[in-house]
DNA sequence: ACCGGGATGTTCT
DNA sequence: GAACATCCCGGTG
């Protein structure tokens, strides 16, 4: 099947609809372009883990945009993490991208990210898929339909799979029981569980 | 393998 | 000040 790009309509829906869905499409980046593995749901409406619970700000306002656009966020003050913004104009919400796997450009990818010891280390979390692609501030609302910035999502005719792992979402401190977490099973480049800190 | 700690901007209390 | 949708490096087993 010949790749096409998804359709404004495919993003404006609930995050938790879009994000199973989202597995096995293909992001496409400055660098490079990578299988989406792993994705989390953030509700802006119900959900306290996301950052658009809290309302409008500078930082959120594109996800209160319209859907099929990248909201970019600077995590840590040191990495970029990309999101995809769902539902309708008005209404946050977002999927964030979490792993890929690698499909062009890996030279670049390489290059980009020089502490990546294997291919599996590319893109094999939300800071280092937009470091190994080269998504950051400049992206922050990026048209993902029309491919504007360099950055789109596309689909090649891999179907989502029916099997996709269902859990809990990574590294956050509230709505820890909320199962909106989904990735390709057995896929060697979805992120590894953060190490628990010790708790007093 | 596991663990501790550092980097470091933005947002919120 | 503290928390944060993270990642990397160096020490120890």
């Amino acid at each position: 099947m010949k790749p096409r790009r998804l359709p404004r309509r495919f993003f404006a829906r609930d995050p938790a609809v879009v994000a199973p869905e989202l597995l096995n499409k293909v992001l496409i980046g400055p660098n490079g372009a990578g299988r989406i593995v792993e994705v989390e749901a953030y509700d802006g409406t119900n959900d306290p883990a996301s950052h658009a619970y809290r309302g409008l700000t500078p930082r959120t306002a594109v996800m209160f945009g319209p859907p099929g656009h990248l909201y970019v966020y600077f995590s840590y003050g040191v990495h970029w993490c990309a999101n995809v913004v769902c539902r309708h104009d008005g209404v946050a919400g977002a999927v964030l991208l979490r792993a890929l796997a690698p499909i062009s450009g890996v030279e670049a990818m390489r290059v980009a990210r020089p502490a990546a010891r294997r291919d599996r280390d590319l893109c094999s979390g939300p800071g280092k898929l937009c470091q190994a692609l080269g998504i950051d501030r400049g992206h922050d609302g990026a048209d993902l339909v029309t491919a504007d910035g360099g950055v789109g999502v596309v689909d090649d005719g891999v179907a989502a799979p029916d099997d996709a792992v269902n859990t809990t979402r990574v590294g956050i401190s509230v709505a820890t029981d909320v199962p909106w977490r989904w990735y390709v099973r057995g896929d060697p480049n979805v992120s590894r569980a953060p190490r628990r800190t010790k708790l007093a």
